[in-house]
RNA sequence: GUGAGUGUAGCUCAGCUGGUAGAGCGCUGGAUUGUGGCUCCAGUGGUCGUGGGUUCGAUCCCCAUCACUCACCCCA
């Protein structure tokens, strides 16, 4: 049997109902907050993200699905969406259409990672940049933004994590302390946390090991090393979101994984969600248009996990409303099953929502079935009703079914104004009959 | 890349110190020649993940391998 490959996972319905309702979600809520949808190719030229996301990420070193095509040219399946957004705005010099663009995406990522709780290899993810400020009020209405979503959604209990990691002028000061601090408390940290000293010294402030925490604790704090500039941004930032009534709680441990991050960075987590507990995470990127040779463009995003959503609203047992027919046509015989065929046609092309199945069924037969796929009505119609010229409607949800004589579908075709779906139904039929001539 | 756990019917799982497999749900049909859901009956269902070893005999014990899950690393 043909599989699909480790980490990816088909998405069925119902539970593609509920990734529907996310998104519209998303892009309603986006859009009202003035952001425009941005569709960027899957694959990119693999120095993209070496220069974008950083040579010595994570990502970047072991994590991408990294081919050559016929040219012979390095392709890379994007990580991630910031460096592909931020390449199409230089690339068609969307500075020069407006001094700020504000773009959404959305789509599926790829990292070749071991599969867990709220991680695949192929993941999705809806994300925003704003490009052309950096004006801290625009990340504190971004952060309002995405408390509207996630409230919009249900998922209440989330907590907004806030930090600033400086900027290239500041931030190498307080890598040399951190370091040197690192190296004078070494043997008090676990055998991750002597690794990452040398390699990655920021994250060992995000170290989780118990052992590790008094030692973490008396680190230089990255607050007491920020320039006058980033100090005052950061600052005006906290006043903006206060304003807003946007809850944070400042995490001076917070650090970003990507090297592009600057500033302002935040991530907002939620419980119940296992060791992945990471919804959303983004932050502040001016460096990153120079970066990839483009003119200097202050830049601010975030990524949110689709699948890490998903699971948080499953948690809550959040109903993934299928879509049910809304009448089930049971024709009983070939003649009647020949006149389903044309009202179908006539249903659909008039908005109902309608069934029909192909193979001959007793009555008993198709009635399980309309009841299984939760239908909301059932027209049921044979010889005896061929020849008299009406119909059986039956209600499922209560089991009331009355007959559908020629004189009733013609006054319910004569009725004006907001049609009940029992209306709706009758006109359509009523429509079907006088144009097939049945 | 590392560690741990789990692989038995479409799904959720039983299977006692090794004697070649069961339940519930589902699906199909019937009880009710053209009336669903509840009930009852019948039918449909499985190379016990795969390969090898031990044994008279392995779903069970041993080894290997694959897959899935969770965790580490790291991230959304």
């Amino acid at each position: 049997m043909i599989k699909s490959i480790k980490g990816t996972r088909d998405i069925l319905p119902p539970e593609s109902a509920l990734w529907s309702r996310v998104e519209n979600t998303a892009r309603e809520i986006f859009e009202r907050y003035g952001f425009a949808e941005v569709r960027t190719p899957i694959f990119e030229s693999t120095e993209l993200f070496a220069r974008g996301v950083g040579a010595d990420t994570d990502i970047v070193s072991k994590e991408m699905y990294t081919f050559e095509d016929r040219d012979e040219r390095s392709l890379t399946l994007r990580p991630e969406g910031t460096a592909p957004v931020v390449r199409a705005h230089i690339e068609h010099r969307l500075q020069q259409e407006t001094s700020i663009a504000k773009l959404y995406y959305l789509g599926p990522m790829f990292r070749r990672e071991r599969p867990q709780k709220g991680r695949y290899r192929q993941f999705h993810q809806i994300g925003a940049e704003v490009l052309g400020s950096d004006n801290p009020a625009i990340e504190a209405e971004v952060l309002e933004m995405l408390q509207f979503f996630l409230r919009l959604l249900g998922i209440q209990d989330q907590t907004l994590l806030v930090n600033s990691i400086g900027c290239p002028a500041c931030r190498p000061q307080f890598l040399e302390h951190l370091k040197r601090s690192l190296a004078e408390k070494k043997t008090g940290l676990c055998p991750d946390c002597q690794r990452r000293s040398e390699t990655n010294p920021l994250r060992v402030l995000d170290c989780k090991v118990e052992s590790c925490q008094p030692a973490i604790e008396s680190l230089p704090k990255i607050s007491d090393f920020l320039d006058s500039a980033c100090r005052a941004h950061f600052e005006k930032f906290l006043g903006y979101l206060a304003s807003r009534q946007v809850a944070f709680t400042i995490v001076p441990r917070l650090v970003r994984g990507l090297d592009y991050y600057t500033r302002t960075t935040f991530e907002i987590t939620s419980g119940a969600l296992g060791a992945q507990n990471t919804l959303i995470g983004g932050g502040r990127y001016d460096g990153l248009a120079e970066a990839l040779g483009g003119p200097s463009t202050k830049g601010f995003g975030f990524a949110l996990g689709l699948e890490r959503i998903l699971l948080v609203l499953q948690d809550r047992g959040n109903p993934p409303d299928p879509l049910t027919p809304q009448v089930y046509l049971a024709p009983l015989g070939e003649r009647a099953f020949d006149t389903a065929t044309l009202i179908a046609k006539c249903m659909r092309e008039n908005g109902i929502r309608c069934f029909l199945d192909f193979d001959a069924r007793s009555l008993k037969s198709h009635l399980r079935l309309a009841n299984k796929l939760g239908s909301l009505y059932a027209l049921i119609f044979g010889e005896v009703e061929l020849q008299a010229g009406n119909y059986q409607l039956k209600q499922m949800t209560n089991g009331e079914q009355t007959t559908l004589t020629p004189d009733e579908l013609m006054r319910a075709a004569e009725s004006s104004g907001q049609a009940d779906l029992r209306t709706s139904i009758l006109k359509a039929l009523f429509l079907a009959r006088s144009t097939y001539h049945f």
